[in-house]
RNA sequence: GCUGAUGUAGCUCAAUGGCAGAGCAAUGCAUUCGUAAUGCAUAGGCUGGGGGUUCAACUCCCCCCAUCAGCUCCA
């Protein structure tokens, strides 16, 4: 036997007798920790409290407040999930169970799904698991003896897991309470370990993400080791609900959406106010930016999609139509028409970069499932650009598109993703030529030292991407903001232009959207502010509240002078009570409340209530305009 | 498109086979009010659409449409 040595995280050597298991010298060092304690690293490896040390090493004990321990936690959830589900269901079999973030899943195969009483009753199977507080026990054998015992048990999926595995791996399955999974661990000593714990939701998920494949039934949930962590986590749900864009779009009147027109959503006059000036710094950002802007039509001949590429690799997504016994398309994509209007002339390399903007309308057919308010619609403006340069200007216009988001997303104070996506199966052009321009999109991202991952196969039919995500209330990211790069549009529509050399030869290409599409960023906006505009895309900027009905044509002189300075203002004139229309003010949440009453008639000034913070005092006219237009000027936040 | 759930007044929601209701909003009247809801009254419905079962359907069954969550797909 002998001892070993082992080294804590504070430094502290141990001399523990060799065979002891991690959690005794857990328990040697606190009780406390070792209550907490949910999953140890030993030597850079997470490994069971249960395991047994058989060599010198680092030992770190890691509780929930560790990520890695979350994991391991929401994992071991999903584990107790399955047995629940086994046990009312044994004829159940069991696809996989992963910790996601912030919970766990579950996906089974079971003749008909699980309706909102079963998923009770399958929850409070669960809370009896936990009583019991089984202990996780770990078991490895070889991949022939997992073989047979997942084929003996009737699990076809993990059965097709094993197979998968290299021949000659070492599987390991864990138990406990008699239930039994494959599983590489590691886990959380015993069930009992889980404390509150709340099953969510139930949908179909395709076993391996795949269409092809059967529909199984994936259970989400969520677990924590204290009652109120799970409140807690309950609530921010519901909050995060509260700044749906759906539902704030409805209550601040700003779009709707209706059967009549599904995924084609209807903009209202204050909806269109906070379109409107998305468009109007668009438009001035993109004139600073050298950018020209153009307009091309929405329904176009059919040769041209044909000869675009999008007939054979877009169809399923286009709409279609007759004029005259000629077919047409709705275009699903600006560029085509650009390059109508690039071809217009001829041109110079001496016209490049030549950046030709257009805020275009696009149709695409989304399959019904899909939808979603406004951020994935039919029907979308998008804030198109095409950039057609020299092969040696790719990179610095490939940087200055990366710049332009930067500064954008910064205004309204977005965090995104990057993610850099490649080659598609369905794709146009040789291998060499993607590759060739997958570098320059990676050169460009690398310089500028920003994070990006690889989205293997989700480029563009005619070029890799750069996309920036944004996320929603919910966590979930959208794609806004993308550059793809392409070399086939200007070799199948022969784009040309006269080099210095004085002969003909082919531009490259950049497609980029900013906003990415003005419906979906409106969304973003919408829930990132939780309906609170800052005061620059406020629809209504100044609400004027009257206190009595004498008050009326102060209020309305005011109106007109805040106007005069282009300031958006609504006068509440209705017979109610200040109260009642300071509520009504803060529900729909305009910037500035103005209390207009006899003490403001006869001084001469203004009563400022801001959203959110309250009464502000009392301003001279002249100071609250130079603050509403401060505001406004600087876009503050 | 797939799996499951949902669809009742402008909005949020009741009504489990027997007269379709409430709160908010709207409208009218009274009140003229000082920093998050004044009172009273009125009006508002082919219960998503179509078919069926039944003496009787918001309610049970079938088909369709839309919405929500997720999967797949995407800006």
């Amino acid at each position: 036997m002998g001892s070993v040595s082992i080294t804590l995280k504070d430094g502290s050597i141990h001399e523990i007798p060799r065979g002891t298991a991690v959690m005794d010298v857990v328990k040697g060092i606190s009780q406390r920790l070792a209550r907490e304690a949910l999953v140890a690293r030993f030597n850079e490896q997470l490994v069971d409290l249960n395991s047994i040390i058989n060599g010198n090493g680092k030992l770190e004990i890691l509780t929930f407040d560790d990520a890695e321990a979350r994991e391991v936690y929401w994992h071991s959830t999903s584990h107790i999930l399955a047995q629940a589900v086994k046990n009312l269901y044994p004829e159940a079999s069991l696809g996989i169970g992963p910790a996601i973030s912030n919970g766990y899943y579950y996906d089974f195969d079971v003749v008909k799904g699980f309706s909102p009483e079963e998923v009770e009753a399958i929850e409070a199977e669960m809370k009896k698991i936990i009583k019991e507080n089984y202990s996780f026990k770990r078991r490895e054998l070889s991949l022939e003896e997992a073989l047979d015992l997942f084929t003996e048990n009737k699990e076809p999926y993990k059965v097709e897991l094993i197979k998968e595995l290299p021949e000659d791996s070492t599987i390991s399955i864990y138990e406990q309470g008699g239930f039994m999974d494959l599983c590489a661990g590691p886990h959380i000593p015993s069930t009992g370990r889980v404390r509150a714990l709340k099953l969510l939701n139930v949908a179909g998920a395709y076993w391996k993400g795949s269409e092809r494949n059967p529909m199984l039934q994936r259970i989400y949930g969520t677990s924590y080791p204290k009652k109120k962590m799970l409140d807690e986590h309950l609530f921010k749900i519901e909050e995060a609900k509260r700044r749906d864009h759906r539902k704030l779009g409805t209550q601040l009147d700003l779009f709707s959406l209706h059967d009549e027109g599904p995924g084609f959503p209807f903009f209202h006059n204050k909806g269109m106010i906070i379109w409107n000036e998305l468009e109007n710094y668009w438009r001035k950002e993109h004139r600073r930016h050298g950018y020209e802007e153009i307009k091309t039509p929405i329904i176009l001949d059919r040769g041209l999609w044909e000869r675009s590429g999008h007939w054979d690799h877009y169809h399923e997504n286009m709409y279609f139509t007759e004029i005259d016994e000629v077919s047409y398309a709705l275009k699903p994509m600006n560029c085509p028409g650009s390059i109508l209007v690039y071809k217009t002339k001829q041109r110079s390399y001496r016209d490049f970069p030549l950046r030709m903007a257009e805020l275009g309308l696009v149709h695409r057919h989304e399959l019904s499932g899909v939808l979603h308010g406004l951020m994935r619609v039919r029907s979308f403006n998008q804030d198109d650009a095409h950039i057609f340069m020299l092969p040696s200007q790719i990179k610095d216009e490939i940087v200055g598109v990366i710049e332009m988001i930067d500064d954008f997303y910064s205004v309204f104070g977005f965090e995104y993703k990057v993610e850099l996506s490649t080659k598609p199966g369905d794709a146009m052009g040789s291998d060499e030529i993607w590759e060739q321009a997958i570098e320059a999109l990676r050169d460009a991202v690398e310089s500028k030292n920003i994070e990006y991952c690889i989205n293997e196969g989700d480029g563009a039919f005619y070029g890799p991407k750069l996309d920036f995500h944004l996320e929603d209330c919910l966590g979930r990211t959208w794609q806004c903001g993308t550059i793809q790069l392409d070399f086939l549009f200007p070799e199948n529509f022969d784009l040309s232009y006269i080099g210095s050399d004085g002969e003909k030869h082919r531009p490259v290409m950049i497609h980029r959207v900013i906003f990415g599409s003005i419906e979906r960023f409106i969304g973003i906006l919408i829930e990132h502010y939780g309906g609170a505009f800052p005061t620059w895309l406020a629809p209504v900027q100044v609400l004027l509240l009257p206190i009595a009905d004498r008050h009326q044509e102060y209020a309305a002189a005011l109106k007109e002078k805040l106007e005069s300075h282009d300031i958006r203002v609504e006068i509440d004139s209705r017979n109610e009570k200040i109260g009642y229309k300071i509520r009504e003010g803060e529900t729909q949440k305009v910037p500035y409340m103005v209390i207009v009453g006899d003490n403001e008639v006869k001084n001469k000034n203004l009563s400022i209530r801001k959203r959110k913070v309250g009464d502000m005092g009392t301003l001279a006219l002249e100071e609250f305009l130079e603050v509403v237009k401060r505001e406004v000027r600087d876009k503050t936040q």
